[in-house]
Order: structure tokens, then C-alpha cells, then sequence
RNA sequence: GCCUCUGUAGCUCAGUUGGUAGAGCAGGGGACUGAAAAUCCCCGUGUCGUUGGUUCGAUUCCGACCGGAGGCA
């Protein structure tokens, strides 16, 4: 059986890819799914560049507004919902976009692996919460070398996963790693991702969405959310700082100005998360100026 | 006008009892398998304000000058 064609637009934030996908989508009658962490929760608009009713009214949109900014939201969560999308949209002769900038959810999701390791266990988190870095580290190497060789001890929050599945399962989360890699790649993936070499203008576009968002009113959003700071969709830049702005923490200037440095430096990791994948398209922005140019190399991958 | 403090990496500042210097942030690179807009790792040569002097040797001590902050008049 031929495998069925995905074509998939990432890149770092404030590139251009919900603009490219519209036209895309609205070329040749296709669906996005949208691969973004924080676009998931419901009332989260202003802060996530989320597509406006508008957009949604002329493409079909997956994967956005389907969890409240109070639950728990995991990658897992995602792929289970997201890989179905993508076979829905299969049967119904179409091919998906998937668009969107966060890397993990994008490489497990075209990756089609099946959540295999086991779910997080809040009350094992704890009690590994307690032990320092060096103890649980310690623990790691003792009990998963390989996993432990490729973490760092100070990374704690992976060391503790990699426990936690030892833990829960009684088996290495490595050897969970060889099982879901085992599983093959399914789709015919057309992946274009933007970059832009000029760095500077990129942040430039940062720091003036940043402003547009102000404007167009995150901090009403952020208050009227009224959410505290340890839920996971509280920790998405733009909602984090304008929460410790409205608690009286920062000030607004500042509160503005860690927005839009915690942006820029999120594009950058963005940017060498999606630098690696050899079979990818890469295109350069080029400031703007090569829009059409991508804009039809997307329409080719269509045919 | 006088007195005191101050001038070190793009920014904020350490430091050298005289042997040409180091942190945080920014910036760059990287990792990433149920928190991922999260989390973590690696990368620091800069006329130590300018200019004289003392010294084997000055960014460090002394003088003058040029910036900046404060105090007294």
C-alpha cells in the first residue's frame, strides 16, 4: 500500500507558516492540522497567534481549542488526536497540512508512533522531586544507562521521566525508545520548513508581533483567564510574564520586554530543532521577499 | 569652584595585596520519545576611559586630562 501524502510547514515563530498554509489550503480545498502546543487551549487566542474565526470559518483547522487551559495537556495527548485527524482527512481523499512550530509534537506525530512508554505518575514525581539531581541521576545510571548517557544529570525534569517509566513499567525507558522507533514512518511527508539566515529581521518580526498581540489585548485575555502560574498552558510565553505582571511581580515594561526576549529565544531553538531534518525542504523568508516563491513551491508539492 | 565616588565583554557588574582578567544577561551552537512556548548542555581577547610617571613589569600605585554620579558652596 503506497503511503498517503502529508504536507507539513514548520518553522519558528513569526515566519509566516499559518499565512502559507491558508493559501495553500484555500488553493486546493485542504485541512490544516495545526502542531502547536498552546494552541490546543480553549480562551488562549491573543498569546498564540491562534487563527481568527475567520481563518477557521475558510479552512478547516484541527487540533485547535480542544483542551481547557486547566487539564494537562501531553504530547501524547496530541499524537493520539492528531494522528486520527490525519487519517480522517485521509478517507476523505483530502492531504492534511500539518502546520505548526513545536518540534517534539511534529517529529512523534509524522513519526506515527503510537504512545507506548507509560503516562506520567504524579505521585512517583513527587517522591523523585525530593531527591537531588545527583541522587537521581545516580539512580539512572544505575538503572538506565543508556538513557542516562544521554541526559544530562542537571536536566531534571528528563532524568525524573526516565525514572518514572523504570518506575511504573519495570523496563528502561530506552528500551521503550528502540521499540517505538521500530516503528516506521508511514506517511509521504512533504516537509517544508521556513528559516530566515537574516536573524535580525526575524526578531524584528518577533518583537513587532509582540506589540500587535499588546494591542490587541493579551493582557485582557490574561486576565480574564485568571489562571495560576503552575498550569502547564500558565507557562507559554506572553501568558507567564502577564501573569506575574497583573500579580504585581514585574512591571509592565518588563513584562513586555521578557515577552519578547523569550520569543526571540524560543525562535532560535525552534530554528535548530528543525535545522536537522535532512529530507526537509528549507526556505529562506529572505525578509519577506520570497513569499511567492514558497507560496508556489507549496502548490507544486500538491500535485 | 572645591570635595567624594566612578569609568573593566553588546548590557549590568566582580576582580587583580602590581605578573595583561570573570560572572549573570544578551548573542551563537547543540540536545530533545507523555511538562516541550517546557527543560537542559557547550562557547568569554576585552586598546581593563585617555595620557604621562614610578616599576624589571601597571588594568591594579601616583599625577594630569576627558566622561558619568553625588555632596559642599
Amino acid at each position: 500500500m503506497a503511503n498517503k501524502k502529508v504536507i507539513a510547514i514548520t518553522g519558528p515563530t513569526a515566519s509566516g507558516k499559518s499565512a502559507l498554509a491558508m493559501r495553500l489550503c484555500e488553493k486546493y480545498c485542504l485541512e490544516i492540522v495545526s502542531c502547536d502546543s498552546m494552541q490546543v487551549y480553549k480562551g488562549m487566542d491573543i498569546g498564540t497567534a491562534k487563527p481568527t474565526p475567520e481563518d477557521m470559518r475558510r479552512v478547516k483547522h484541527h487540533m485547535i481549542d480542544i483542551a481547557d487551559p486547566t487539564c494537562d495537556f501531553s504530547c501524547s495527548d496530541y499524537i493520539s488526536l492528531a494522528s486520527k485527524c490525519i487519517e480522517k482527512i485521509h478517507e476523505s481523499g483530502k492531504i492534511p497540512v500539518i502546520c505548526g512550530g513545536t518540534g517534539m509534537y511534529f517529529e512523534r506525530l509524522v513519526m506515527t508512533m503510537p504512545p507506548l512508554s507509560p503516562p506520567k505518575d504524579e505521585g512517583v514525581r513527587e517522591e523523585l522531586e525530593k531527591n537531588s539531581n545527583e541522587s537521581n541521576y545516580e539512580t539512572l545510571c544505575r538503572v538506565d544507562p543508556i538513557s542516562a548517557s544521554k541526559t544530562h544529570m542537571n536536566n531534571r525534569k528528563r532524568v525524573i521521566r526516565a525514572l518514572e517509566i523504570y518506575l511504573c513499567s519495570g523496563t528502561p525507558k530506552s528500551v521503550w525508545d528502540e521499540k517505538t522507533k521500530a516503528s516506521s514512518p508511514s506517511y509521504d511527508l512533504r516537509h517544508v520548513t521556513l528559516v530566515s539566515e537574516d536573524r535580525e529581521y526575524l526578531y524584528r518580526q518577533i518583537d513587532s508581533r509582540v506589540d500587535k498581540m499588546l494591542t490587541a489585548g493579551l493582557e485582557r485575555e490574561v486576565r480574564e483567564l485568571n489562571l495560576p502560574l503552575s498550569l502547564t498552558s500558565m507557562q507559554a510565553i506572553g501568558y507567564k510574564e502577564m501573569r506575574e505582571y497583573i500579580d504585581g511581580k514585574i512591571k509592565f515594561d518588563e513584562a513586555v520586554a521578557k515577552i519578547k526576549q523569550g520569543s526571540r529565544n524560543y525562535a532560535k531553538r525552534q530554528l535548530t530543532w528543525f535545522r536537522r531534518y535532512e529530507g526537509a525542504y528549507f526556505c529562506d523568508i529572505d525578509r519577506g521577499r520570497n513569499y511567492e516563491n514558497i507560496v508556489n513551491f507549496l502548490y507544486s508539492l500538491v500535485e
